[in-house]
Parts: C-alpha cells; sequence; structure tokens
DNA sequence: CACCATGTTCCTTG
DNA sequence: CCAAGGAACATGGT
C-alpha cells in the first residue's frame, strides 16, 4: 500500500472508527516488527488506554493515546513497509495469515498485517526526528526544495525518495512527479534549473494531492482483497486510457501517454525508474 | 529455478 | 564528518 497517499487514504478511513476506542488486549504475532521492544513493553504501553486519534506523518501512522496522567507513551508509531495492511474486523473473525500484531478493542479488533514483515511499530518517536517537510504542507516552498538539492549531485530521482528532503514520497511517485514535471531521472539534483524546481514542486504536490483523492473517492474495503486499489486501474468514473492513474510507472514498452514514445526503464539506487525519453531529455 | 516487488536501515568504500 | 552504493530484511507473484 504504502507511500504517502495510501498513508494517508487509511489514516482517514481508520481514524473515525479508532477515535475513543480503548484499548483491552495487545497480541504480537512476529515480535520482529516491534522491535527492539518486546510484546510485553508494547502491552504496557497500550493495554487500558484510549485511542484519541490517528494521523500520518510522511509515511508514519500516528495512533495518538489520550493521557493517562500516567508514564507511557503519547502516541505509538506504524508503518506498513511494502505490503502491510491495518484494518478492523470483529472478534469472532478469523485472523490474516501474516497478523504481525493485533489489538482487542471494547468494540472489535484492530489488525495489522503484513506479508513481508518490513512494517514497524515504534513506541518513540526517534524515527521522526529526520524527517523532511510533508511535502502538502504549506511550509514545503519551492524555495525549500531548492535549498534541500543545491549541495548534491546523486541523480534527482534518487534524491526524491530521500526522506530528509521530503516527506513521503516513494519509488512510484518519485517517477511519477519527474515524469509531469519533464525532467530526467537522471539528471543531477544540483543541476535542475529553477524552473525545474518549480515545476518539479508543483508536479510532486499535484501527483500526491490527486493520489490521495482517487483513493478517497472509492469504497475502501481495508480486510478484503483489493490488490490494485491505488496503484492500477483506471480513475474513477474515467473512460479514457489517459486518466490512468500511474502515467509511467511500470509502463516499460508502452506508449508514453504525451508522445507516444516506448517508455524506458532504468535501475537507479537498485530501485526501478521509468521515463519517457522524449518527454524527459533532460 | 530466476527475478522482481510500494521501504528503511546498516555496512562499506571513497 | 559526508556522499554513494549495495545488501539485508521476508514472502509471494510471474
Amino acid at each position: 500500500m504504502p507511500e504517502l497517499p495510501e498513508v494517508e487514504v487509511l489514516v482517514r478511513h481508520l481514524d473515525p472508527q479508532l477515535r475513543g476506542r480503548r484499548i483491552l488486549g495487545v497480541e504480537v504475532g512476529r515480535p520482529r516488527v516491534i522491535r527492539p521492544h518486546s510484546p510485553a513493553d508494547l502491552a504496557r504501553s497500550l493495554v487500558g488506554r484510549r485511542i484519541e486519534q490517528v494521523r500520518r506523518r510522511a509515511k508514519y501512522l500516528v495512533f495518538d493515546l489520550e493521557n493517562s496522567g500516567e508514564t507511557g507513551p503519547q502516541f505509538i508509531l506504524g508503518h506498513l513497509g511494502m505490503t502491510g495492511r491495518m484494518f478492523l474486523q470483529s472478534a469472532d473473525e478469523e485472523l490474516p495469515r501474516h497478523a504481525a500484531v493485533w489489538l482487542t478493542l471494547d468494540q472489535g479488533r484492530w489488525v495489522f498485517e503484513d506479508t513481508r514483515y518490513f512494517g514497524r511499530f515504534h513506541l518513540d518517536s526517534s524515527v521522526l526526528a529526520e524527517l523532511g517537510p510533508e511535502p502538502l504542507a504549506p511550509d514545503f516552498t519551492a524555495d525549500r526544495l531548492a535549498a534541500g538539492l543545491e549541495r548534491f549531485t546523486q541523480p534527482i530521482k534518487v534524491k526524491l525518495l530521500d526522506q530528509t528532503l521530503l516527506a513521503g514520497v516513494g519509488n512510484i511517485y518519485a517517477s511519477e512527479a519527474l515524469f509531469r514535471a519533464g525532467i530526467s531521472p537522471k539528471r543531477a539534483a544540483n543541476r535542475l534549473t529553477r524552473p525545474q524546481v518549480q515545476r518539479l514542486w508543483a508536479s510532486i504536490r499535484e501527483v500526491l494531492q490527486e493520489a490521495i483523492q482517487g483513493g478517497s473517492t472509492l469504497p475502501l474495503d481495508f480486510a478484503g482483497a483489493q490488490p490494485g486499489l491505488f496503484y492500477y486501474g483506471l480513475q474513477e468514473g474515467s473512460g479514457s486510457s489517459y486518466e490512468e492513474r500511474l502515467r509511467v510507472y511500470d509502463r516499460l514498452g508502452k506508449p508514453c501517454y504525451h508522445c507516444q514514445t516506448p517508455i524506458r526503464h532504468l535501475v537507479q539506487a537498485a530501485r526501478s525508474t521509468y521515463f519517457c525519453p522524449r518527454c524527459q531529455l533532460r
């Protein structure tokens, strides 16, 4: 599921269901995902506490806990890794095969399942310390993006994955933003022209915002199998292939939606990049 | 069997 | 100290 838009849509889905719920029990199917803490640590932090709200920071879900006037964290953080899902079910439903953590609530059960177990829970805020700005927040300006890029010779595609530059863009939306801005993924970060930075800034925000809207307008059932929910398929209500939500990612060899040139693929920092060699010349 | 996959962290090298 | 590249993590799909 997991880049900024997917986490945002999940948070909007979970928040109204979890707000005000009290945690009665904590179970851990894979201790790995709460490392370096133990299941007992997690239970100690959560049992008896009420969830105040669910919100998002970058790709992290923040579960704010009602102040119990005692010790214990103000919130816990969840990260979906590559394949994580979170959903609510009733207490008598069967747990999924790869249930990593589940919470018994005063009403129903909350489940974190993750086939690859790359997801994580954190009981403190240390992982947030190094994160860059939220791309959709007012303090993320084109000036700030320009300043963040100027020292670095890495390819711009690689730099967009750096969560200290801006927090929330992942491998798919990095390709999408560069395609939309008409910038080569190979361009050194510090060699972008000022107009390119401006276009990239706008493209990042558009791509993320549209993805959130696309997910928010779909009927969501996070417990069910909806493998293509975010990344593939057509925008609801659209009839034309031009409305595909992803315009370059995973389209190797297919015609560019702008110029019909076959989309190309390359590997940068061990991750796949997709781009149009004609629309993204420089 | 081989290779690929939405992410982060850690290690090595320069 | 920093930049850059690669492996590791673990499972499933093609």
